[in-house]
DNA sequence: CCCATTTGATTGACACGTGAATCATCGCTC
DNA sequence: GAGCGATGATTCACGTGTCAATCAAATGGG
């Protein structure tokens, strides 16, 4: 009887479930970043950067805030801005207050490319993710998504982004 | 009134829906992988293959077998075990009855850090992720998943692995 | 039997991610 | 105002993923 049920092992349902879940967000995620890729030439990487800086005012952020925002590491949204600048989505320049900074700016380019990306990028979360589902389904699955960030100590969504329509 | 259910964009509602659900996977991923790797120096990958190898007759497989069976790109094998093999968790023979073909086999160091992997990777995913949820909605989350799979045109989740313990 | 095609596997070029090291500047203290 | 620790950002080394190109061996049609 005595078996404690927290350090017991994964039943085989439980096992089926979670390979369930792991292995489907892989492929949902790849088809979405695959036809984000096809219909406008973006990564994933590139298209939060891109919406970051066209909310950011002026369309520019030092690149310490940007990496807040987004919640990535220094370097590799270095590594990622370098990338993008070579693409002319973004240009760096030194920052006037503190000449260690680096002011992030989006080109007119950037711009365009991310505009002409989005309505296009959250059909195909719609119809690709959303559209799987009945409203129920919907309901039950972000409380469970809800318990699983509490669980894992995170706050309760992100609340970032927040326009109506920008999205991920 | 005549706007198609199809073609709308997702509401606020269900972008946070999609939000979380896909955050919290990454965040939940990264956290699985780090331990797995803290605990047994292994990656998901490593993982994956040791588990695949460890479980096929004789603990080899021909390395195309090998690529269908965990369902990676043969180019993406190559590189792995070239990684792996240098660590000398695995072993590629000339294959006899093809010549082009190549052995994969487990060596006893394979096999060893495989088993001692296996119990805290089970137990990691259940402390990270099984314990998070009540029975009724790891129920829910597996209707959820399988009609998302159904919607994505996937096969009813993946049967393979079997073993009673060794998931993943 | 020979050649064209297919197939098994590797390689190369690149995008992406992490962590450690580096380096200049900033700002504080004396 | 000289020194020194904290901070902003980049660089390096490496692991990981994709796709196209390569290359040798197998194979089937004439």
């Amino acid at each position: 009887m005595a078996t404690s049920k927290r350090r017991s092992m994964p039943t085989r349902r439980e096992l089926a479930i979670w390979r369930g879940y792991i292995e489907t967000y892989d492929i949902l995620r790849n088809r979405l970043e695959a036809r984000l890729h096809q219909d406008s030439e973006l990564s994933n990487g590139d298209y939060r950067v891109l919406l970051a800086l066209s909310e950011a005012e002026e369309h520019t952020l030092r690149s310490s805030a940007l990496a807040a925002h987004i919640e990535w590491e220094r370097s590799r949204l270095s590594g990622h801005l370098g990338r993008m600048e070579k693409r002319g989505l973004v240009r760096r320049e030194p920052c006037a207050e503190d000449a260690r900074g680096s002011q992030v700016v989006l080109t007119e380019d950037g711009a365009r490319a991310f505009r002409a990306s989005t309505v296009p990028h959250l059909q195909a979360i719609k119809e690709t993710f959303l559209d799987a589902f009945t409203d129920e389904q919907l309901d039950v699955l972000g409380e469970a998504t809800t318990a699983l960030r509490a669980h894992l100590g995170l706050p309760p969504v992100t609340a970032a982004g927040g326009s109506p329509r920008a999205g991920v």
